[in-house]
Parts: structure tokens; C-alpha cells; sequence
DNA sequence: GGATCAAGTGAAAGCGAGAATCACTCTTGG
DNA sequence: CCAAGAGTGATTCTCGCTTTCACTTGATCC
């Protein structure tokens, strides 16, 4: 399963022309023990042999292979996560109080309703749509 | 109509100590007027009277107000645009490639099981919903 | 194994959207 | 009219993130 992963990121930067190295490694495995998406300060708190400008480099890189998703809130930072793909479809609860995120699933049932809906959206306004982004924003339960 | 927006705007700043002045009168008008969120620069251009610290001070006053919404797209600038109900709810088609962003409804009935859905997870995570987004992000029909 | 060279690394410097400063100007109430 | 406070805007500062550049690593050919 993890090995599976490693697999498929480096097949995925193979794509891309890049390595697969030690660090870049390093990013996948924390993002995939993790429970929640991390923003970079979180990623070099448990990764502390990280540098910071690689980090930030690879996270780019691991990003146009596929591999890593980053996720744009209203906080300071960036959160980062493995790619949907890897992971299953899945969505963000975004806490504006402490800027934790952590994720959620829908009903399939309702899931394909939106799917349908959107995908009649994006026909009709000519846009070719990538994904969608459904987020709860709000105060989490600490922060209540 | 417009009359109507700008009372609600001066009553939602009272309420938060703070005077409808003509800048932020101003931001409001130009935001009303667009057909599309709109990031600081766009703003300044069509608004040329306007300083930019001042623009980004009162953005922030009238969004703490309720009267104007921010989004965070992954483009280096932030869109602002009425609050939604001022302008009635809706969602964001995204370009990645442009950064442009525009605006999109679904079905009441889509939504409607979206609310359900959305309240009842809400309610598992002891998370406390301010408001959902539902973005839909890829390519317009321009940058294809 | 050793030589070669492109790719990756990381400390440090740079960039830029947006926030903070502060002297000045308006508004409001006495 | 005259303080006292709120708002303004040119400028400066902040800080996430990016870029730079000298150095290291690791493929590839001999």
C-alpha cells in the first residue's frame, strides 16, 4: 500500500522528468501518515532534517507531477495533501478561527447529484473544469 | 435599489463603529457594478481616486462589517465582492490559468441537499458552519 | 572504480501582496 | 468656532514564499 505510493509518485515525477529523491520521499510519507492536510511549518516541525526552500521547492514540484494538492485557505499558509487520487474524493472543513482543516465525505448519492449539476454548469459557460472544491467554513470544534 | 444597498451597508458598519465614508462608499459602488469579483488592481483601475491602502484598509472594515466577501483563489490576488446576501447565493467558477473568477448557481433542489448533507456533517464534526463554497476550478472558456 | 555532468540541495537574499505607520485632513458634537 | 476622534494615503514594513548560487548527489559512460 505505501509501497504502492512510492510507486505511483515516482512513476508520476518519472512523467515529469524528475526524480524521485530522498527528501521529495520524505514530503510523501508525511503527507500520507498525516490526518489532515499540513501546512508548511507542521511539515518541517515533523520532518525537522527538512530544509524550508527545498520543502517549499518540492512541494511545487510534487504538485505539477500530481502527486501533492495544495490547498488555498484564508489562513497564512497553504495546506498541502496527497492528490485526490490517491486518497479518494474528499472535502474540507476549514476553520477560520485557528486555520486547522480537516476533511470530509459526502453521500455518493449526493456527490453525483453535484457532479450532474456541475458538469452542466461547466458546459454551459464553456469552462473545462478540472475539479471542484466544496469547503465548510467555519469555527472547529476547539475553537467553538 | 442601489439606494437600498447603500443603507444596508452604512447600517452594518454603524453597528460596527465604523462611517460609510465616500471610499468605501466608493468600493461598494464599483462592487455592485461588476459582473465578476473583483482583485485590488481591478479595483484601482476603475476606481483611479483610490489610494491602495486605503482600498485594502476599508476591504478589510467592510468585510469585517458583513458587507463585503473575500476569496482566496490560488492567484496571487484575493477577489472581493458583495456578501452574498446582498447579491444572492452562489458559487465560483475559477480559471487557473487567468485567475479570473465568475459566478454560477445551482438548482435549489442541488443546494437544497447540499444544505442536508453539508448540516449533518457539520454536526458529527461538533463544527460549527459559517457558510459553504462550492468552486469550480479549471480553464474559461478564453484561456482554453 | 573513476571521471563527468546534469539534477537536487539549502542557506541566504529577494520578491510582492497586503498590513502597519504617521502626519495630515475631514467630521462630528459641544 | 474648536477640540477630539475617525479616516486618508504616501511610505515603510512584514512575512509567506521564490529565487539564487555555490555545493553535493547520483546517474551514465568509460
Amino acid at each position: 500500500m505505501a509501497g504502492e505510493l512510492h510507486e505511483v509518485a515516482s512513476a508520476r515525477l518519472a512523467r515529469a522528468e524528475q526524480r524521485y529523491t530522498r527528501s521529495r520521499r520524505a514530503l510523501v510519507d508525511l503527507l500520507a501518515g498525516a490526518e489532515a492536510p499540513l501546512s508548511l511549518p507542521q511539515l518541517l516541525e515533523r520532518g525537522p532534517h527538512l530544509a524550508q526552500s527545498s520543502a517549499y521547492r518540492n512541494l511545487v514540484v510534487l504538485e505539477r507531477a500530481g502527486v501533492v494538492h495544495r490547498i488555498v485557505t484564508a489562513d497564512d499558509f497553504a495546506r498541502y495533501e496527497l492528490a485526490e487520487d490517491l486518497t479518494g474524493h474528499h472535502h474540507h472543513l476549514i476553520c477560520t478561527q485557528c486555520g486547522e482543516v480537516r476533511d470530509f465525505t459526502v453521500s455518493s448519492d449526493v456527490e453525483a447529484d453535484l457532479g450532474r449539476a456541475l458538469a452542466e454548469v461547466a458546459a454551459v459557460h464553456g469552462f473545462t473544469a478540472d475539479h471542484h472544491r466544496l469547503d465548510l467554513v467555519g469555527r472547529c470544534d476547539a475553537c467553538r
